[in-house]
DNA sequence: GTCTATACTTTGATAGAC
DNA sequence: GTCTATCAAAGTATAGAC
C-alpha cells in the first residue's frame, strides 16, 4: 500500500490549497500526538498546538472524529511508505506492524479509542473506515497465507481467512495488554502466534 | 468466579444500606445498556432513565468512568454467576463466554470503549481493573493450558503464558471485527483456533 | 446517609464577520 | 479561508434540604 492509495477522509470537493493545507494541518497533528500521546486531544488543544482555532480545524474535517481518522490514517500511510520492500510472510508483516505501533504508544491509543467509537451507531466516518480497514488487511493476509499455504510454510488444513481474522484480533488485542502490561512480551507472543501456524 | 468474589468498584467505606442501593442503581444501569446500548451513556441520560438526578450518581461513584468500570464488572459476574458449571478447557471458555458477549452488544462495546479509555494517563479505576482483570483471566487460563498440555489436548511445544495472552487477544479482537462485520463468523474463527492449539 | 438544586468548566459544533 | 462569538451538552463539584 502506498500513500498514493491513501483515501482522502473529509471534504470531497476539496481545491488543491484547501488539499495541501489539510496535509500540512494532519502532519501538525500527528507531531502533537507523538509527542504528547492521545491523552488531552480535544480539538482546542490540537488547534493550539498547531496554532489557529479550533473552529478552522473544522473547516477543513467535519468532525472531531473526522480529524482523528484522517491522522491515524495518514499516520498509517507514512508508514507504510516508509517501508519499501515488503516482506513475504504474513505474519512477520503483522509482527513488524504490532512493533512498529507500540513504538508509539500515543498511535495505539488513538486506533483503539477510534475502533472503540466506531461501534457507536452515531459514527458514520469510522465505521466505514475501520470495516474497510479490516476487509483490507485481512484480504491481503489471507492472500498471503493462502500463497504459504501451497508453499507450505503454513498448514493447510485451516481456512486461510481465519488464520486472517485470528491474526489481526491477535495483533489488536496483544497490543493493548502490551500497553497495560508490557511483561506480556508483544514480539515473542505474536512469534509463538507464528510458531503455531508452521505446518506439522 | 462467583458474586461473593466481586471487587467493590468505588467508595470503600460505603455502609450497607448505601451497598444496597448502589447494587440497585447497577441493577438499573444494566438494564439501561441492555436496552438501548452503549451509545448516549451520559451521567444525565442514566440518571435520567434510573429516575434520579445526575449528581446522585456521583454520590455512589466518584466519577462517570468509575460507574461505567462497575457496570461493566457487575455485568460480567452476574454472567459468570449464571454459569454454574465450569467447562474443562480453557478455549471452550472464551468462545462461550465470547458468544454470550456478543449477544448483548451493548457489553461488548463498553468493554471496548473502556479499555480504550483505561490507556489513557489520566484513567485510574479502568487501568487498575483491567490490568487485574487481564492478568487473571491470563492467569486462569494459563492453569487451564498446563492442565490441557499434561493431558495432551493441547500442544506442549510452546509456552502456556503465551497461549493464554494469545487466546484472549484474538477473543476480544475478533468481537470487535465481529460487531464491524458479522459475516467474519466470530465462532468459527474461534472454533479454528482451538484446532491451532491441539498436539500434532 | 441520601438526594436535589445549582453553578463551574470544558467540550464539539454552528453562524456570521472580515 | 480564518477568525470571534455563541450555543447546547457533558463531567464535575459544592451547598444544603430531608
Amino acid at each position: 500500500m502506498t500513500a498514493r492509495d491513501e483515501p482522502v477522509i473529509g471534504r470531497e470537493g476539496a481545491r488543491p490549497k484547501g488539499v495541501a493545507r489539510r496535509l500540512e494541518i494532519l502532519d501538525r497533528a500527528i507531531e502533537v500526538f507523538r509527542e504528547r500521546g492521545a491523552d488531552g486531544t480535544s480539538l482546542r488543544r490540537i488547534a493550539e498546538a498547531i496554532g489557529v482555532s479550533h473552529a478552522a480545524l473544522l473547516h477543513y474535517f467535519d468532525s472531531r472524529e473526522q480529524l482523528l481518522v484522517a491522522v491515524y490514517a495518514h499516520a498509517e500511510a507514512q508508514r507504510a511508505a516508509s517501508e519499501c520492500t515488503t516482506p513475504p510472510t504474513g505474519i512477520d508483516v503483522m509482527v513488524t506492524a504490532a512493533i512498529a505501533n507500540v513504538e508509539v504508544p500515543g498511535l495505539v491509543q488513538l486506533y483503539t479509542t477510534l475502533v472503540a467509537a466506531s461501534l457507536e451507531s452515531q459514527s458514520e466516518v469510522g465505521k466505514a473506515f475501520f470495516t474497510a480497514r479490516f476487509e483490507r488487511v485481512r484480504g491481503q493476509l489471507t492472500e498471503d497465507l493462502r500463497a504459504a499455504q501451497q508453499a507450505g510454510t503454513v498448514r493447510d488444513d485451516l481456512p486461510a481467512e481465519h488464520l486472517a481474522a485470528l491474526i489481526v484480533a491477535a495483533s489488536d488485542g496483544l497490543q493493548v495488554q502490551w500497553l497495560l502490561e508490557p511483561s506480556v512480551g508483544l514480539e515473542e507472543t505474536l512469534r509463538t502466534l507464528g510458531e503455531l501456524l508452521k505446518p506439522h
